[in-house]
DNA sequence: GCCCAGGAGTGTG
DNA sequence: CACACTCATGGG
């Protein structure tokens, strides 16, 4: 089956550290898990081909809204162009588009993420989904539900190389009441976050990632080492947490999340062409 | 061996 | 508030 979404470049998209289960073939391919099934997926022109196993109903429909098909990118870019220093060089990352994942594989996966690379949290998902997660496709498993993973110690994620991510992996499972994550979904994104930051492991940087690519608030600015030297790079700016957040609000408004992973790749070098394309402020 | 990684928690000034 | 220290582990 086929999708119209345009803009779109799966290789940035997929594989710049937003989501973390996606795996690109020699071909140009990317196939992961998306709900219940095991999807691939191929762009061929302004059309992707999307292939599942096994094969059902609304497939297109969950990959169009896990690549945020109706995100007006365009609107995006010429928003985020006024910018001085982020001006036409946005252009070159128009096909990348902000991932919606799974409020809880989003959470559990950020608390992951701390002081580990991309490839390291990659693996530390792929081994809690295939010791808990159900089987899905040969070689791959759903992410876990919070039900599911609530069986596994301390001891036993421990034992799968999560280190002390272990205890704030448990530690959500305990914390997290039922319906918890829905609740969240009404919330403004200051309760939010807040509301996430009460669980183990989300300090600010994982509460703006979970605000961002699971609960989708496009105005979440998440900020790690990349983005800190981005923004003195970029802008001269430097200091606490807090006040670099409040400088990204001020600055880049409601679509601060996109303006946040064009600076991510850009200061990574994980755009192709030319190292830079964003020119610092004097 | 050394340095770093999409940081958070805790204690101290 | 802001800072300093600690927390495991794999990869370059």
């Amino acid at each position: 089956m086929e999708l119209e979404i345009d803009p779109l470049d799966l290789d940035m998209t997929l594989g710049c550290g937003q989501t973390f289960r996606w795996r690109r073939s020699e071909d140009g391919s990317w196939s992961g898990p998306l709900g219940k099934r095991l999807v691939t997926l191929k762009s061929d022109g302004d059309t992707l081909a999307i292939s599942a196993r096994p094969s059902g109903e609304g497939v297109a429909e969950a990959v169009a809204r896990h690549l945020r098909a109706d995100d007006d990118i365009d609107r995006i870019q010429r928003t985020l162009s006024k910018d001085s220093v982020l001006g036409q060089g946005v252009r070159r990352l128009r096909g990348l588009r902000i991932v919606k994942m799974d409020e809880w594989e989003c959470l559990v996966s950020f608390a992951l993420a701390t002081y580990a690379n991309i490839p390291r949290i990659s693996r530390m998902i792929d081994s809690l989904a295939t010791e808990y997660g159900r089987r899905i496709a040969p070689g791959t498993h759903e992410f876990p539900d919070q039900a599911r993973l609530s069986k596994a110690s301390a001891r036993d994620l421990r034992r799968l190389g999560l280190g002390y991510r272990a205890d704030y992996v448990k530690g959500i499972c305990d914390g997290l009441d039922a319906g918890g994550l829905d609740r969240m979904t009404r919330m403004d994104l200051a309760r939010l976050r807040e509301e996430l930051k009460t669980l183990p492991g989300v300090g600010d940087k994982v509460a703006d990632c979970v605000s961002l690519f699971g609960f989708g608030r496009l105005e979440a600015f998440p900020i790690d080492v990349w983005m800190e030297r981005a923004l003195k790079r970029l802008y001269g700016q430097e200091g606490t947490y807090r006040r670099l957040r409040e400088f990204a609000a001020e600055r880049f408004g409601p679509f601060a999340g996109y303006a946040q992973e064009y600076m991510y790749m850009n200061e990574r070098g994980l755009a192709s062409g030319q190292a830079c394309a964003f020119s610092a402020q004097r």
